[in-house]
RNA sequence: GCGCCCGUAGCUCAGUGGAUAGAGCACUGGCCUCCGGAGCCAGGUGCGUAGGUUCGAUUCCUAUCGGGCGUACCA
């Protein structure tokens, strides 16, 4: 529990009781308490606390609101124990002044709390997964793949640090038409890297990249599979192609720090039978039926606008189905919260899948999906256009070699997954104060060099006054770092890993401050030690984030 | 046509049923004999439009306009 939101629950409370004294007197009456909140003010003028209680309280009681600020204030309980000042503002806000005393305490808390700082067990250890990138076997990642990727792997990293047991999953999509598809292009790319004439399929992947792959298969069996059974010779290309594929897509998101628990294979859902039952139980319930041979699911019955194929004419199941199994699967492996990271391009998929869940029995609220609206590249102020189709589009590779590891993830989190993101690759490369990303890391190496330049290191932090620290940019760096706790906390629970750039932002810019105005490196043995507190307490803030972020925290730049 | 998302500063985007709607970039001017100037300080414009709910709406609801996506026996 961090120590601000202690003291935002001991206001609550106090609020709380000093309401129910004044209802037994009777001086208000009202019957169920409304559902304030006790917020920090976005004006430091307005105090530490804020509530709204008397605007919402003043219809019932039928008094006007200030009426009713000045009344709850009169029961507040040895106010002048916990407080510096209480005052009524606007048209019936009650702010709360706590003085600096618990300011200070905050140091030498988060300074014990290390890397621990800002974690928690709001989680209690439930269950949960999450599903993310899960890009087709047949291609290379790419900006959209790259997006869920930092996405997902940040919001892993939040849910894991507020204590939740953290499944990560990526889903291979390793069946269907497009692995059809696949094998038609491998084929297509054999013959004609071997010299035969050979048609590439319209719907094939025209992609540098499969006749790289090809080329690999090619230089380790020959042509020993020219004239073998097409069946055959599609199947070995396929198994070839599906191992590089797969293989390159594991490197490249490791080297985007993104490693995951579970590789989870659709074709085994076909091979142990499990789509066939779940077509079996739906059936049993009544929910399929039979339309132009093929099977159709009554997904309109759970709120979809239309039914759904699941099973094709010619016998093959559709990937929706599959998707139900596996989604089946998720809830037998007992995860309390399942939850999707998907392209914009697949929201009609939700409003099925959620009915699919709740047809075979499960609690549909406990799969949440994340859509994220789609990327948009901008080179020299210019769209770059994409398509996977043709084969032309920027890698999750190409896109660490060009910007980095590190701006790329800041710059995938920095938005709201529900906002279209415009990723400007002369931003993300600039090497100046423009990027954000630099902003927040220099103020990181600034304060190792601080601490380098140190005279002496902080042994025991129970000898330090932090109470000398009195500057308007000390108490704002102060009250940034104890903000992080519930900033880590929000940013999870509500899904928005895009509040802790913003965060960050501030931070970094509350420290730089700082050490424009106050020297650290000062001859008052007293004061340094404090400042040198606050510093390392600030290094620590920032690493922890940093870290969640998957970003690194250079020592140096 | 229908469904989902978005519309906030010149640009890219935060944000909130409440008190003066913020940040970065861009533009202008200032700041190191001293811990890293990749820094700091100062400067100004905006909630697409129209209704409704509310003590109070940029936020919620409805309509409308604009952009993206979906609406496959693709995934």
């Amino acid at each position: 529990m961090s120590i601000i939101t202690s003291k935002r629950e001991e206001v609550y409370s106090e609020i709380k009781k000093a309401l129910n004294k004044a209802k037994k007197k009777e001086i208000l009456k009202f019957n169920v308490l409304p559902d304030f909140t006790v917020e920090v003010p976005r004006d430091k003028t307005h105090g530490d606390f804020a509530t709204n209680i008397a605007m919402l309280l003043c219809k019932e009681v039928k008094m006007p609101p200030r009426e009713v600020a000045r009344i709850l204030i009169e029961n507040l309980e040895n106010v002048d124990e916990w407080t510096e000042k209480v005052e009524i503002a606007g048209s019936g806000f009650i702010n709360f002044h706590l003085g600096q005393k618990w300011l200070y305490k905050v140091l030498p808390y988060v300074i014990k709390e290390g890397e621990n700082f800002g974690k928690s067990n709001v989680g209690q250890g439930k269950k949960i997964q999450l599903e993310y990138v899960s890009a087709n076997p047949t291609g290379l990642l790419h900006m959209g793949n790259a997006r869920g990727a930092a996405l997902g792997d940040t919001l892993s990293n939040l849910l894991a640090a507020i204590g939740f047991n953290v499944t990560r999953e990526f889903y291979i999509n390793d069946a269907g038409n497009q692995i059809e598809n696949f094998g038609k292009s491998l084929e297509a790319r054999y013959f004609q890297l071997l010299g035969q004439k050979a048609d590439f399929p319209e719907e094939g992947y025209h992609g540098e990249d499969v006749v790289a792959t090809v080329k690999n298969i090619i230089s380790e069996v020959g042509d020993k599979y020219l004239n073998v059974d097409s069946v055959l010779r599609r199947e070995f290309l396929i198994q070839k192609g599906l191992e590089e594929k797969i293989t390159n897509i594991k490197n490249d998101l490791a080297r985007f720090g993104v490693e995951y628990d579970v590789w989870f294979s659709e074709q085994s859902l076909h091979d142990t039978g499990a789509i066939k039952r779940i077509i079996q139980e739906l059936q049993d319930k009544d929910l399929i039926y039979e339309k132009e041979g093929a099977l159709w699911f009554k997904t309109s019955q759970f709120g979809d606008n239309k039914d759904e194929v699941v099973v094709r004419a010619n016998g093959i199941p559709t990937y929706f189905v599959a998707d139900i199994a596996y989604h089946i699967n998720k809830f037998e492996r007992g995860f309390e919260k399942v939850i999707n990271i998907w392209g914009a391009d697949h929201h009609g998929h939700v409003a099925r899948m959620k009915g699919a869940m709740k047809a075979q029995g499960y609690d549909e609220k406990k799969l949440d999906v994340i859509i994220m609206q789609l990327v948009r590249l901008l080179r020299d102020g210019d769209v770059v256009r994409m398509s996977k189709r043709s084969g032309q589009y920027i890698t999750l590779s190409e896109l660490i070699d060009e910007v980095g590891k590190d701006a790329a993830r800041y710059f995938f989190i920095m938005r709201n997954p529900d906002s279209h993101l415009d990723f400007d690759l002369d931003l993300a490369k600039a090497e100046s104060s423009d990027n954000p990303v630099y902003y927040v890391q220099y103020a990181h190496a600034r304060i190792a060099s601080i601490l380098k330049a140190s005279p002496e290191k902080i042994k025991n932090i129970e000898l330090i006054n932090f109470a000398l620290l009195k500057e308007e940019t000390e108490l704002n760096l102060i009250r940034k770092i104890a903000d992080y706790p519930e900033e880590i906390t929000e940013a999870a629970l509500n899904y928005e890993p895009h509040r802790l750039t913003r965060y960050a932002q501030d931070l970094a810019s509350a420290f730089h401050s700082f050490y424009n105005s106050c020297r650290v490196l000062t001859d008052e043995k007293g004061l340094r030690e404090a400042r040198l507190g606050l510093v390392d307490a600030t290094r620590i803030t920032l690493r922890n984030l940093l870290l969640l972020i998957g970003v690194s925290a250079p020592e140096r730049m």
